[in-house]
DNA sequence: TAAAAATACGAAAACGATTAAGTAACTGTT
DNA sequence: AACAGTTACTTAATCGTTTTCGTATTTTTA
């Protein structure tokens, strides 16, 4: 409601000079800037962000992409928690966050017209496709971007540790005597991938004799691919002693399958999750699982972003990788001094 | 980037012609209008929101209030998935959806502030503390709002229907042949409140006889005092056949302790939970809970506040009740047949 | 056929800020 | 005392729209 110009009546100054004074310009005296800024507290004035976005091109608006309702979107608990300390960190720097849709009015847009549109001093990626088109014409739209979990050349990223995450996993297993473990990965991604090929550098380093039928594939997320899955592994002549799933609801899917086959976790077999939702913690058993570090991600990811933002010139697009940790629940048996079968 | 005066050069007409032809006013030929409208799709033209927004005061922007950090917030299943709802609402209409918060820059402001500073077209309120003074001046402020769960005068709100849950749930179990039931209800809140008027009520009519020691207080989402109350009930000298949670957490908190007693569910006890967040389906046993229709309070909060905005005089200040419905479970038994202990 | 009405467009003033360029009043220098 | 330099402002243009008020042309009416 008040502008620069009721403060300019009021202080009997031009608008430029309450402008100035309320930007720090160094062309006012310190006398008229203090009264200024006093009267401008005094009649609650804040400035009008659109006027401010039209003239200078700046909104303090960042712009977030998550999946839509097809997927799992805000429901999914370690993107929940990436974006609430995105939020948290934007917030403390003076920046709002916007979900980036792709609708005009009700007409179709791309997600870099949206953009554009809105004006987003940058945008956050994450939990979505990133080989759709309209992903990769956002990212090179030359706006400001930080992916989450994905490296596009010349943009920052963020990524969880998988590498050290999985090693951390399979280094506690093998302490705790594990040889025979099986793996159910992830759908491909280069999350996946990540994974995977730490999981193979394991097995080597480990010495580690891993039959390929211990290796399987399962959707994130999907329960019954799982309990599928975890059937044909109970099903193998020479069983594994433990099963590491690709998240902690396909482990649990897993676990259901095992318990209902009259076994028990973790006397009969083991399981590990991924991700450490709150679940983990009040399942029965406790499951093991690594803890990713989802709050540290987003606010990593909305401060470096905000970095680049207003210092184009001298951040470089970097990949940050944030270090996750075992999170050691009951699901997993120490099996170093009982001798297992063989 | 490219602006209304560039397709009025490209056209040879006034930008004013321009402006008109591409909101429909009547002043214009078809024929300049459709070619005024080829030529803006060629040039891929998209009108800046700041612009618009300072000469109209119209944002096609809502913002969100929901719990900061402390609470759990976007963790949280259920008002994540109202959340959402809302938001694949407001984008089919043409809204984005934007956090709110109570900072400017590096000094804090109130929410009110915030709202009118980025000029919310209108605001959806939920999963906070409605007693704040400041969400009570956000209401106060005359912008359009929608409250979830929580209703105020003069606003739209949006409620879960309660009373129909509980007494969905109570039934059920009565059908279930349960006459000793215990709910642990939650902090004290509106919902809270409507929750446990409803269960009396279903109490009376149903002529159930309920000791006062089986009704106790727990807070949401807190396990270890569900374990707790569930510990005091199964202390009972007459222990009740089911405990009602108020909500699925603690309805799993109180499961294991349950469990950790060595009794079975639904064997020895039956349980209820209230939200239907997806752990219910996957726990063994599932977990018989009240499905909340989050999605739809979510498009219902977001459709009505955005009729609120378009048509401010038409629509009433109404409260929309949302049911929702008993999700079947695993860890109710049906003690009809067999008779239990008197 | 002249006046009135309708049609289709344009000029220009907003909206609320920022900022380059200009200017008046001092201050200091020689 | 004259000049340049500094300080502390103001003027005015601008960002990209919308929208009021004109106005020229065409159509209708009497």
């Amino acid at each position: 409601m008040v502008s620069v110009k009721d403060i300019a009546a009021e202080c009997k100054v031009s608008v430029a000079t309450v402008s100035k004074a309320l930007n720090g310009y160094s062309d006012i005296s310190e006398v008229t800037r203090r009264m200024i800024k006093e009267k401008a507290a005094e009649m609650g004035y804040l400035p009008n962000m659109a006027a401010v976005a039209l003239k200078t091109k700046r909104t303090y608006n960042i712009g977030v992409l998550f999946a839509d309702a097809a997927n799992s979107g805000l429901t999914n608990e370690y993107f929940a928690t990436v974006l609430q300390g995105a939020r948290a960190e934007a917030e403390s720097r003076g920046y709002s966050i916007t979900f980036i849709t792709n609708r005009f009015g009700n007409k179709k847009i791309t997600y870099s017209e949206f953009c554009r549109n809105r004006q987003f001093d940058g945008v956050i990626i994450a939990c979505i496709d990133f080989n759709d088109p309209q992903v990769v014409e956002l990212v090179k739209s030359g706006i400001p971007i930080v992916t989450i979990d994905h490296v596009f050349n010349n943009t920052l990223a963020v990524m969880s540790d998988n590498v050290k995450g999985v090693r951390d996993l399979v280094e506690y297993l093998y302490s705790m005597g594990h040889r025979k473990i099986a793996y159910i990965h992830g759908g491909d991604s280069s999350v996946t991938h990540d994974r995977l090929t730490s999981f193979y550098r394991c097995v080597e380093r480990l010495e580690l004799d891993i039959p390929t039928e211990y290796i399987m594939e399962c959707k994130y997320r999907d329960t019954n691919k799982a309990a599928r899955c975890t059937k044909k592994l109970l099903d193998l002549k020479d069983r594994p002693t433990c099963i590491l799933y690709p998240d902690d609801f396909t482990a649990i899917g897993g676990i259901n399958l095992i318990e209902s086959r009259g076994l028990r976790i973790p006397d009969d077999i083991s399981v590990v999750g991924y991700d450490g939702i709150s679940y983990t913690k009040i399942h029965e058993p406790t499951i093991t699982t690594l803890l990713q570090g989802a709050t540290e991600m987003g606010t990593t990811a909305a401060g470096k972003l905000i970095e680049l933002i207003e210092h184009p010139k001298t951040t470089l697009r970097e990949t940050y990788v944030i270090e996750g940790n075992v999170l050691i629940g009951e699901s997993v048996k120490d099996i170093n001094s009982k001798r297992k079968n063989v």
